[in-house]
DNA sequence: CATATAAAGGATAAAAAAGTCTTTTAATCT
DNA sequence: AGATTAAAAGACTTTTTTATCCTTTATATG
């Protein structure tokens, strides 16, 4: 569903969205230990994550990463796009071009629903959404 | 969610559910042009199915693939299973080791119920239902 | 029985994804 | 200004997935 790459990266805007504010950055090192995301590719989806303002980030010392408070009203979908590419998510589960509604494929009954459902949740979905689930208890991330 | 290989597994399948019987066996170069699955990769997925009992098989002249009665009562599980290994559909969207209705991640709401309904429907839905539909008209294979 | 045919099997190649390493740039702090 | 720190950037390596090629085995048929 998700590569590792997105995983990745929506772990560590969670991770950041949880610990790090503009006072207290966070560095990569300090999200790769305890979420286990290799340090150097974690450093890269942050990048990438930065250049398009979906995290925040400062160089030198006391430097780091966090979210503003635009960064924290970013939808899921706008990560899982970037780093994944926008097809992965909407095409048919047989990959099947011109499968569709009114010209479904063997599965699309399978998924159809499922899939719509999934899509506007990670749409209308923002990471401050998420961050209220965590504090209220009734999500978690692993330590 | 599913590999190219699996898709490739489950159209060919199907492809051969629809088109072939024990009499009028299909070979690999007769589902690669239609479904535009690389044949020689094709032949490998085939073969690993046969061996597994999902299609059938004959070698040597007027030989190819088709689908027992048996065959044709095959989960759809049992093929992506087979395939792209049993963890693939299972593991947590985050691919967190621990996350359960208990212990949720932050995006086990939006796709446990979901994927839970998948994955029920994978396991309950035979090769045989889907042909059904095909014939019904309810939904269409790529010629 | 010889021959042609088509799958099975094994080895290899190409492409994509995941992961690492080194250098450069920007910011902070004496 | 100089030293230090941490992200940015770019080149590179490894692993996995996808794909191809060639040889062997089984089977039907003349």
């Amino acid at each position: 569903m998700l590569s590792n790459s997105s995983k990745y990266a929506v772990t560590a805007v969670l991770y950041l969205a949880v610990n790090a504010s503009p006072e207290n950055k966070i560095q990569a090192k300090d999200i790769s230990e305890p979420t286990a995301i290799p340090k150097a590719y974690l450093s890269k989806i942050l990048q990438e994550l930065s250049r398009h303002h979906i995290v925040s980030s400062v160089k030198g010392p006391n430097g780091g990463f966090y979210l503003s408070e635009e960064n924290r009203n970013v939808n899921l979908i706008k990560i899982i796009d970037l780093i994944d590419g926008e097809d992965r998510l909407k095409s048919c589960v047989l990959s099947i071009k011109d499968c569709n509604a009114d010209h479904p494929c063997p599965l699309h009954s399978m998924v159809g629903q499922t899939k719509a459902r999934f899509f506007v949740k990670m749409k209308t979905t923002t990471i401050n959404d998420l961050v209220f689930d965590i504090k209220e208890g009734k999500s978690f991330l692993p330590l």
